[in-house]
DNA sequence: GTGAAAGCGCTAACAA
DNA sequence: TTGTTAGCGCTTTCAC
């Protein structure tokens, strides 16, 4: 029986060569062959010659984890993101996937879900799997939750959320700037009422020229933006317009808004968080702060590669500056005439 | 100079410890620790205590690399995207990172970006980071550019987009079953003329139920949705309803519609594909036909594990359906009316 | 300029 | 039950 699955010994290279099958086709040492596929000078021509034919005849390519063990060092990087399909970091991801591939590393993907004990098995994991990086947007958990990282030396970034006192470099966005630029923004167009419904941590809402009154806490969910927008209308005064601090949430808002019949931005006028495709496609189009979520990734993905080129530079903590992107839904084409009114 | 930064000695166990620092700490030899950590069983109970406790003083982790350069085996296994950014993969991604992290495997991600080279090449290269299958979106090529996958042996499946004739698992999504739904709901509704939107391929638009000067062939992308609205309403007699065959092409469409200050379903009634979130928060709420996307990840996932498991079992094919999921924008609301009336 | 050989950290056959 | 040892495929001294 078994002797019809035993492979015969006079069958030659195996399925998969091997430097030593290449070096034998080749007629050099397998030191040789390792010079010539490192691109190292010093190897006679001809002999340059004989392994790369003998290479393309046998279809090798070399066995990057014997590599990786014997230099003791991988081009891998984690990336651990705290959920995969929020929209926000499929942009991110991709700013990520494109830096790193261009430095010849691959990407290793972990989804934390926003659960603490994934995260932790995943950045355990991912260290036995020698990667050389990672690069992380943390579930809420606190610093002390990432502290045991530094004694692996394990380079890391940290993007989105970043834990106060984490010895590591992050790129965030300036998100309560950008709340502020819409707030100011309702106000510049008259508005003297405006809500403001945002997450549960709160961007620091009181910072905001906001009355507490009109401000709501939400679990940055559809459902959320929609019972915050309905608590707002119940209000005996109700604002004029509202802030909502990111993109689901604002789904959630709109959907009140239009099941109420109530116009926009005549009856509310309304700024998002978070430019995604469909803000263009919406009546009328929202105006919404937007996040440079692609540049998050590059820029995260940078200045893990520039680490790992300097361990000892000083930590970096970038911070992106959004942009408020005004299409029709704050009422802007109203502003010209209350603007001339005011003046006259 | 350099003795600052040589390591004494008699430090101890390095940085990162071995299964041979753990042996010394225990006092038993390599061997053991690698069978109690393998959970094997005969190893005195005192002896597997030992180890345990030099393990987790030392934080020990075993060196992945090492362990499948010698099983020579991972449990890797590569995903390649052709667009990450799309909110169709976004889902996908999510159900395969699921489904594998259950099964133990760990994920390398590579996004082709619809680029053929750079697909071959993640290909090549995550062959030598020796994953042991591969989960493949492919970009438009045809099945010979795949062939050579064949002589490598890597088990694979192929996702979304199904190159005819190759010889590997697939899952897809029956878009020419729900694209056919669209349509006959809305012929249900009493539309005669209506209108079809759909990707250059074209889902055989030809066996839809549509008159083919009806039909308008776009690229996918928001603005060829957008253009090709325009082309409709500038018919002569331009359809009364319209089907769109993606998800960015709705958008494009909405806004023409939305520009030309048209009305939703009356002046024009309309289906997408795609059940993203924002369409419940349109005004009117969309009707779409919704693929099964996080589906199409976990299938694609588990076919694999299932191959990994019995290479030699038939090869399979599945195909998920769609569903209909009937908001306003169709205009169902009428129908009642208009079946009501028919009766009558 | 080239090859022989050691060894990266681990597992598994074999010996004891 | 436990230890000794060979070797996975590669890179890199070191000697020629």
């Amino acid at each position: 029986m078994s002797r019809i699955r035993q492979r015969a010994p006079l069958t030659g290279p195996s399925p998969t060569p091997t430097i030593k099958d290449v070096a034998a086709q080749a007629g050099v040492s397998t030191a040789t062959v390792s010079r010539v596929l490192a691109g190292l000078d010093g190897v006679r021509p001809t002999l340059q010659e004989r392994v790369h034919a003998a290479v393309h005849q046998l279809n090798y390519s070399p066995n990057r984890i014997a590599r990786n063990l014997r230099i003791r060092r991988t081009r891998t990087v984690a990336l651990v993101v705290s959920d995969i399909q929020n929209p926000f970091f499929t942009s991110v991801v991709g700013g990520i996937e494109n830096a790193l591939q261009q430095a010849d590393y691959t990407l290793l993907l972990g989804n934390s879900d926003e659960n603490l004990d994934r995260e932790q098995l995943y950045l355990a994991t991912l260290r036995a799997e020698g990667v050389v990086g990672i690069i992380l947007a943390p579930t809420g958990a606190r610093a002390e939750a990432y502290e045991h990282l530094h004694h692996t030396h394990l380079p890391m970034v940290v993007i989105d959320r970043c834990p106060p006192r984490l010895h590591a470099d992050s790129v965030a966005v300036n998100n309560s700037a950008g709340a502020f630029a819409a707030v100011t923004h309702l106000a510049r167009l008259g508005h003297r009422r405006i809500g403001c419904i945002t997450g549960p941590q709160a961007l620091r809402a009181h910072d905001l020229p906001v009355h507490p009154s009109l401000i709501r806490y939400a679990d940055f969910r559809q459902p959320g933006g929609s019972t915050a927008m309905q608590a707002l209308l119940e209000l005996p005064e109700p604002p004029t317009a509202v802030f909502v601090g990111n993109n689901l949430m604002t789904l959630g808002a709109l959907q009140t808004l239009h099941e109420r019949g109530l116009q926009i931005p005549s009856d509310m006028a309304i700024v998002g968080f978070d430019d995604m495709a469909w803000a263009s496609s919406l009546q009328p189009p929202l105006t919404a702060v937007v996040q440079p979520t692609y540049e998050v990734g590059t820029t995260a993905a940078h200045l893990l590669l520039a680490r790992l080129n300097d361990p000892q530079r000083p930590l970096q903590h970038v911070v992106l500056d959004t942009r408020l992107m005004v299409r029709a839904s704050c009422g802007a084409a109203v502003q010209a005439g209350i603007t001339r009114h005011d003046l006259a």
